[in-house]
DNA sequence: TCACAACCTTGACGCCCGTCAAGCGCGCGT
DNA sequence: ACGCGCGCTTGACGGGCGTCAAGGTTGTGA
């Protein structure tokens, strides 16, 4: 289970990662001085809304979901989060520092966590980095923009069509949900009934078939245009 | 209608923005030397979707709203810009360098524009700059988490409920809402007949009393916790 | 002053999607 | 191998909010 991520790999994923791309060896060095890697078990939090923020995060390995839970306990996952992905890196600028989400592993995963503080001091000497992260937040920004979208002025069939053409592997053909339909249910805001009647509708009409996890894309112009 | 602002008011205004607060006077020279000063008329559109982004903005009086349109040509109100308050600064950023959202006056209002590549040499040569941009996105990016909260985990009245205490007073015996409630009903993702019905429900609870566009709030207490 | 156009309100009705409940299939651990 | 539990599916039902339609109210310009 604990599959120990090796140096060289891990160099190569922190190199991936937008945050990180930019960097000197100097100042990669020093982000990995700060750097921790944890072993999260499935299930497992790794931080709570609310809780004081001093780490920002990046996966290594695995799947976290990150989430929002309301007063009556519903919960609603606003991001899924993959290999090479960093996440909570505006913990560093927010008012009071404390996360605005809560994070859970949704299967056995790796992750490193960085220090806030150190990387702000990177930030302070390197006009280029903070453009860099600029860059990145204004995509976030414009994401959310995008869902708030989806949310309002799209019902929920198209919001499913939505997500399972986002996961289209490079040909089209087939996609793989790779997490819990309950899971993407929550991402795209509806019940997991709703979502099995959803991808019903949808086989019923010969435009995918479902095994498990795994869809195959019989008609992807139709997938496409399905809901307008 | 076109009452021209004095150049000591706007200088105050500049301040007052987040994004040239702690700017020096060179640099807010510098800033003011690419700035624009725009009239708009009630309804005039600003910029549009898709456009080419080079320029930022400021709202000097009146205002702004930002907002999407459907294919089916629904509008969504993402956003209410008031005087001093800054918007689509993160154009800057973008990938393709285009507004993700539309922009038109509300009112007869003045806006001011500044030069976005002329910023982007500033940032470069400021970290702390940098840094207080970083602080402002991260605002609206959390801003936009909890949009998201409230359209997916709370009702219609809820969502109302909470615009309302949003635009209290400081005294929290009033209520101003200075924009058309058709806006407002956009804003919070319903539609005005629903919003109608909802502060009927309200006022028939004896909590608000209405003129217009002027609410008295009667008993905030449970105003405040309507809807849980 | 009158008329028109926005804006707003109110009622009747319907649909989408959530709720509740039952049943199925698969994996996992003892 | 068995049974339990979890995730998923399916059906029946209901409610919240959108749609459609008909007035009412307010402000503005000729």
């Amino acid at each position: 289970m604990h599959t120990p991520i090796p140096p060289a790999s891990l160099d190569r994923l922190l190199r991936q990662c937008h945050l990180f791309a930019s960097l000197d060896e100097a100042q990669l060095a020093q982000v990995k001085a700060g750097m921790r890697l944890l072993q999260l078990d499935e299930g497992q939090r790794l931080f709570d809304f609310g809780q004081p923020a001093e780490r920002f995060y990046m996966v290594a390995a695995g799947r976290i979901k990150l989430f929002r839970v309301s007063q009556e306990g519903d919960e609603k996952v606003i991001e899924i989060i993959g290999p090479g992905k960093s996440f909570a890196e505006a913990v560093m600028f927010m008012a009071r520092h404390h996360y605005p989400v809560n994070s859970a592993a949704l299967e056995p995963s790796t992750v490193c966590s960085f220090d806030a503080q150190g990387f702000l001091a990177l930030l302070r000497a390197s006009p280029q980095l903070c453009l860099t992260l600029l860059g990145e937040m204004s995509m976030r920004l414009h994401a959310r923009l995008n869902e708030i979208d989806s949310l309002t002025l799209q019902n929920a069939t198209f919001r499913v069509v939505h997500y399972l053409c986002d996961q289209l592997d490079e040909n089209g053909r087939t996609i793989d949900l790779s997490v819990p339909k309950n899971v993407i249910a929550s991402r795209v805001s509806i019940k997991p009934e709703t979502f099995s009647r959803i991808l019903r509708a949808l086989t019923d009409e010969g435009i995918i078939r479902i095994e498990g996890r795994h869809i195959e894309v019989l008609d992807l112009v139709r997938l496409q245009r399905y809901g307008h």
